[in-house]
Formats: structure tokens, sequence, C-alpha cells
DNA sequence: TTCTCATTTTGATAAACATCGAAATAATTA
DNA sequence: TAATTATTTCGATGTTTATCAAAATGAGAA
């Protein structure tokens, strides 16, 4: 049951549904997500290693940056549906469209070391 | 997105889990409620209240009692869905099966005002 | 090897939350 | 009407959570 309570508390902040839906379409880097969201960084990190911990997102290192992506490999078939239901039920929420033109122009190498 | 967060948030407590597990079984009061999940009547009822707000319950008088029970006609697909996969993800956990054995049994005439 | 820099961890703070017992409420029963 | 009683609300307490700034980490670049 906890296993359960950790996925559903995963999806309990706002912060963190913006980063899923983000990162439904794009692989993104700590510094991008934080540019978007406009936290500060090690929050931005704290939310992450919530998701990750939760099942939804793996981090591969690329380079000098770390990209964050949605787990599509995970064995948890429940894991995919909630991100199908959450994608659609946040596709008209005003905040969630306007971060989405976000990241067709985000470029980390000007964000970053700002 | 706050009602999503609000649906997710009300899905992040075990007790909350057992609560919509047993009343996807059976309609429920207060009192057989807090006889199975040995908590306090106030916290039952405040639990109950977050999932009556969050749209996953509705109440009912019946005589001295108020019978909870699935809001089978919410109008919000998601929520159904959530029970259903909810139910799924935890059919074999220990605590639910022991509560579920427990409904079978339960009766508010003995429990109530003790 | 040393420096740079993206990211994570730590420590602190304020807000939100789960829980309880006691008081208040409301509706049925006597 | 008065008493009973199932439930809710209130007030208090301890825990968890979101957040930030600063320090630590660690991997690539020089």
């Amino acid at each position: 049951m906890e296993e359960l309570t950790k996925i559903y508390s995963a999806l309990s902040d706002k912060n963190r549904l913006r980063i899923l839906i983000l990162l439904l379409r794009k692989s993104l880097c700590v510094c991008e997500l934080q540019s978007i969201l406009k936290v500060s960084l090690s929050t931005v990190s704290k939310h992450l290693s919530i998701l990750k911990e939760a099942g939804f997102i793996i981090d591969e290192k690329d380079k000098k940056w770390v990209n964050y992506k949605i787990d599509r490999l995970n064995p948890n078939p429940l894991i995919h549906q909630l991100l199908i239901s959450t994608e659609i039920f946040l596709k008209d929420d005003p905040i969630i469209l306007e971060d989405l033109k976000k990241i067709v122009v985000v470029n980390r190498i000007e964000i970053c070391s700002n």
C-alpha cells in the first residue's frame, strides 16, 4: 500500500504535474525545468527525485547535464495509465499550455550558469 | 490543476485507500469504518470529507446513521478509472484482505455507542 | 591534475496534514 | 418535549512537506 501512496503523493503537487507533462513532450535537464517553473534549482531537484522514486522518470547523464525523461519501460502499468490520464485531464490547463510553448524555445546553453 | 492535485492528494493516504476499497464493496457508516480502521471517529470523519470533496464518495442519511458510498454518478471519468486501478493494485494487499473479511460480519448496532 | 559548473544534499523555515479528545450539532427515539 | 446518540467541528499537537540559500559533490573541460 505504501508503494501506491508514494505514487499518488508524487502526483499531488502542481510543480510535479507540470514537470511530468513537460517530460512527456521532451527530455529536459534540471536547469531547463527551473527556467520554466521559476522555482529554485534545489526545489526542482527535489521534485525530480520524488518522481524518480515513484517510478515516473529516469535520469541519464549527457555531457555536463543530467537529462530527465519519462520511464517508458517501467513494468508497472499503473504508471503509464496515470501519465495518460493526467495528460488528458490537463490538456486545456492555461499554465500547462504556457509551459508547453516554452519548451519549444528552451536552450540549456543560454539558460545555465545565470 | 488544483482539482487534479486534490484528487491525487485524496488517494495519498493509507486510511483513505482502505476506506475507498471498503466502500467499493459495501456502503458503510462512520462507526463501521472506525471499527475496521481503528482510528478515532473524528479522524474517520475527516478522511470521509476529503474523499467526498475530491468526488469519490457521497453521503446519505439512513435513520440514525450516515451511509457513505462510492459516487457512481460522478461525471468525471478519471474518478472511476482511479478507483478501478486502485482496487486492482491493492487486490492482494494483506491489510486490504483483512479489511474485506471484516465488512462481511460488521454490524452497526453492535458497534456504535461503545 | 586542477578548474568549472550542473546538480544534489543539507539545514532552516513556514505551511499543510493526520491525529486525538472534547465540545457542538442534528436528528431520531422515548 | 427531552434524552439519546451518530456524526461533525474545534483546538491542540506532532509530523510531513515545499521551499530556499548555502555548502557539498562529481563529472567534464582546460
